[in-house]
DNA sequence: AAGCGTATCTTGACGCTGTCAAGACAGGAA
DNA sequence: TTCCTGTCTTGACAGCGTCAAGATACGCTT
């Protein structure tokens, strides 16, 4: 018989993959990525060093799994931030920002791993990652880009394009506060509030419908 | 009667900081920000391990350093990005943005240090490049602003506001690509075009003066 | 020119990291 | 039962940043 809920000291752990992963967003979620280590992270699950890697092929590889999961709540999120029928344009564009900019800075050291290069840059990422990562994006794209098309664009202005800019901006803001450039997120705030604005009044250049 | 053409193999080395600088600089370039340490930095510069420390207080500290000569060429850059007088404000702004993104792409790990965590999160900047980098930051500013409120902003618009905007797309979509998440350069350079474009689109929104 | 203070540089050591190799243990299949 | 295989452990290695203590030589004062 099995005993799911307390692991006390046995030898094969039962599920130490899915609790490295557990722990492993705790220690990143309370420390940042700097302080994650196998060696730290193998101790606080109660495992010796190198048990991880029968679970895991790399230090690369557990962080791949642990933004795997991260995309999926990004991509979540995106779902979720669907319009209520009917809706304002500009306010449909502000609550998606609004929704973004919560996600990275309530977690802002997932979102500095999901987006950093200690993923992306060094060592390729997983087969895994980069299909829900891009399926995330795919789905942001497509978001925005069906907000944009109801209304209109200047003429020659591609949706797609259109949003991974602001997809970019978007990120450039998130980066510049996680990474400590820009420390006053009052000051973010009113710098995100002002882009949606500029968009809302590009897209009254046309004609607008309902 | 001192050598500075070659420095053979003498107790003190004359310039090490300049040395370290220099080296740390050319490490930086060839095998990225994760290469760069401070053992193979002391060896390669003819040093031994510790000889760096009485130059630099920490690894962080000569990073900062390091990281200070980048914010001045960026200075200059924006300086030098400045408009013939007399030339369409469209122009002048792809030419800023051309400017900005190639200073990043051609010295990826340069603007990877400049704008990375590694400095700005753990442990504060230098006094020297936090005065530096903001310097350069309201440079920025100051030019895009003084581009816009040439032409006018639709009503209630503030110029730096969204002068910072601009910045943190141009930083966002730097980010994408040298993060390595996003990997087509042109594409990255058509979104970046449909950005300008349509800020160009806004700024005609109310009367445009030459 | 002599002496000395001090800035500079060196070796040794410590604890941390990721990772490999070899062995110990347990659970499932034959 | 026997044995294979997946899981976990200890031991070891190289590399990292950094501190402490000692060696060296430059440059100022006398």
């Amino acid at each position: 018989m099995k005993n799911e809920v307390q692991p006390p000291a046995r030898y094969h752990h039962g599920d130490l993959r899915s609790a490295l992963l557990a722990q492993a967003a705790e220690l990143l979620r309370q420390e940042g990525i700097e302080a994650l280590s196998l060696r730290r992270l193998a101790e606080r699950t109660g495992v010796s060093r190198t048990a991880p890697y029968h679970h895991f092929k790399d230090k690369h590889a557990l962080l791949c799994a642990l933004a795997t999961e991260g995309f999926r709540q990004l991509d979540e999120m995106i779902t979720e931030a669907r319009l209520a029928p009917g809706t304002d344009l500009a306010a449909g564009l502000r609550r998606f920002v609004r929704a973004y900019l919560r996600f990275a800075l309530d977690n802002p050291e997932q979102y500095e791993l999901m987006f950093g290069r200690a993923i992306w840059k060094n060592g390729q990422p997983t087969d895994e990652l980069r299909e829900v990562a891009y399926h995330a994006f795919r789905h942001y794209a497509e978001r925005i880009s069906a907000l944009l098309v109801s209304a209109s664009l200047p003429r020659g202005s591609r949706p797609l394009r259109v949003a991974q800019a602001s997809w970019a901006t978007l990120h450039g803001l998130c980066k510049l506060m996680l990474d400590g450039i820009y420390v006053d997120q009052a000051d973010m705030e009113e710098v995100s509030a002002e882009a949606v604005q500029l968009m809302v009044a590009v897209l009254g250049t046309s004609t607008t419908q309902t």
